[in-house]
DNA sequence: ATAAAAAAGTGTTATAAAGTGCGTTAAAAG
DNA sequence: CTTTTAACGCACTTTATAACACTTTTTTAT
């Protein structure tokens, strides 16, 4: 699930998914979204419910004293918003006000879908823009030491 | 697959692959087609669906809270379009609006298609004779350091 | 606490736009 | 001259989105 979509959100802050993602949802037998926030941009991740239980089990086990991998959970865990998800229908997901907020996307009526994989990114139109041609975000999160045991994992 | 092709997009921004490459994949059994960005050049990346599969697996796995890291599987990952490709048929691919806009074959209805062996490139027609004859292009990305990761990916 | 009102969430339908398939014409190659 | 290939045009299909109606939840006032 790869590629660059410009979609609506309609006047309840619902966006479907593209139409060329339905075999894929269904071949993956997912009937759970999770949208949370991304830790580093003014952005939103978007997991299938399979990947999601991935991250979150192992997340959600490390040591919990670490400040970074406590706001890691903070911000990963604290803010997903995990959603029924039908292949074979209209795959329709909500955004709550809050996670709009975050990623900047209160007024637009349109978004920045994401394919990356596993998993997709929501981006404001301005801001994903920005990242393409290489500019910087105000509000982005780069120079943390990470501790070994996020290392290896790709969020 | 090599050598160089100037050929026609039609009015849905659709080229055909030239006839001459029919058996190569037929005899590789491809049935898809991976468009997306060059990450250095105003240009377009065309790979057989097996060669992606590799390459976005691998591009994927890696630690995506590097910052360049995340840049090239924005780039390459993030707007890579998969088409269904029928090397028996006409072998038509589609160029999205999106990639057509970052290699500037917008109003154009040529493009070039170069065989680089395992993979192709798109370029509109000025952007290459300015490379080809040593020109530089204002938009290209050279100097960016490489994590020990990326540096031994072909992209 | 209860009822009314408002807000939030869910679902359906209609229409325009985008994408796909295929036949025909034009051009190039053998 | 015949055959193959590329380009074009048209019709059909699918998809995206806006508008609307209905249901559920939350808030407010009595």
């Amino acid at each position: 699930m790869f590629g660059f979509n410009n979609i609506s959100i309609d006047k309840k802050s619902r966006f479907s998914f593209p139409a060329k993602y339905r075999d894929a949802f269904i071949n993956s037998n997912e009937n759970q979204i999770v949208i949370t926030k991304d830790p580093q941009y003014p952005a939103l991740k978007v997991y299938l419910g399979s990947e999601w239980d991935q991250i979150s089990t192992k997340l959600s086990s490390l040591q919990g004293l670490d400040p970074v991998v406590r706001n890691l959970q903070w911000t990963i865990l604290g803010n997903a918003s995990v959603c029924d998800f039908e292949p074979s229908g209209r795959m329709q997901v909500l955004i709550s006000a809050d996670l709009k907020k975050y990623a900047q996307i209160e007024e637009a009526n349109r978004i920045c879908l994401i394919g990356m994989g596993n998993k997709f990114e929501i981006w404001n139109q301005e801001n994903w823009e920005q990242r393409q041609t290489g500019g910087s975000l105000a509000t982005e999160i780069l120079d943390i030491v990470l501790p070994e045991s996020i290392k290896d994992m790709s969020f």
